[in-house]
DNA sequence: GACATATTTGCACAAATAAACAAATATAGG
DNA sequence: CCTATATTTGTTTATTTGTGCAAATATGTC
């Protein structure tokens, strides 16, 4: 666990590129309100279980944050952040180079 | 080989979520011109023949273009187009939900 | 052609990853 | 306490992935 700035960007971009993950992530946009895993699961043709880890990852990472409720557990996108860190990384990509 | 628009995006956000994959484009992002593998090579501390794989992905993701100068082939990262899907990700990310 | 340099490819291997299913856990509601 | 529902965890399997090294290829130079 370094706390490397590249490391956790890197992170981040292979938490939100695989394609069931980023399913869910598309989901969740559209979604005002949080959902829980169970609806969550519809949208990526797999196991409960297996969209129970997806969600533990982007939660990891920070692109989803969960919240309990009885007895599920909703979750709902982190807009903002995930959305400042692309930006953040295309500015970067697009910025002017320095040598 | 689908032509799925998710399944693209994943592909290219895996691409660039390789500690050393990333490492390699922040070496092209402060380059004004393009590199060759070798000098490339030396800021992630791989061998050459893995750095030659990883330019291969990201060549392949659209990620860096590759041009041929006598016997060493010259990366140079696709700017505008990369910053232009990752903002376009971030927009998605941060729209309003339609329900 | 001989040689040097840059890059790719073949191969082997370890580690990570995604998936499915069953079992365990948590919690709401009778 | 019992049952139903939601979720997580354990286990196994198959696949992918990142890596290094040696060999092959490509191309410039002498």
């Amino acid at each position: 666990m370094e706390t490397n700035a590249t490391q956790e960007l890197a992170d981040l971009l292979k938490a939100l590129g695989e394609y069931n993950r980023l399913s869910l992530v598309y989901e969740l946009c559209g979604c005002k309100q949080a959902r829980n895993a169970m609806c969550l699961c519809e949208c990526c043709s797999v196991d409960a279980s297996v969209a129970s880890r997806h969600l533990k990852v982007l939660t990891q990472e920070g692109v989803v944050r969960m919240e309990k409720k009885g007895r599920e557990r909703i979750y709902s996108l982190n807009r903002t952040d995930i959305a400042r860190q692309l930006r953040a990384l295309a500015d970067q990509i697009e910025g002017e180079p320095s040598l």
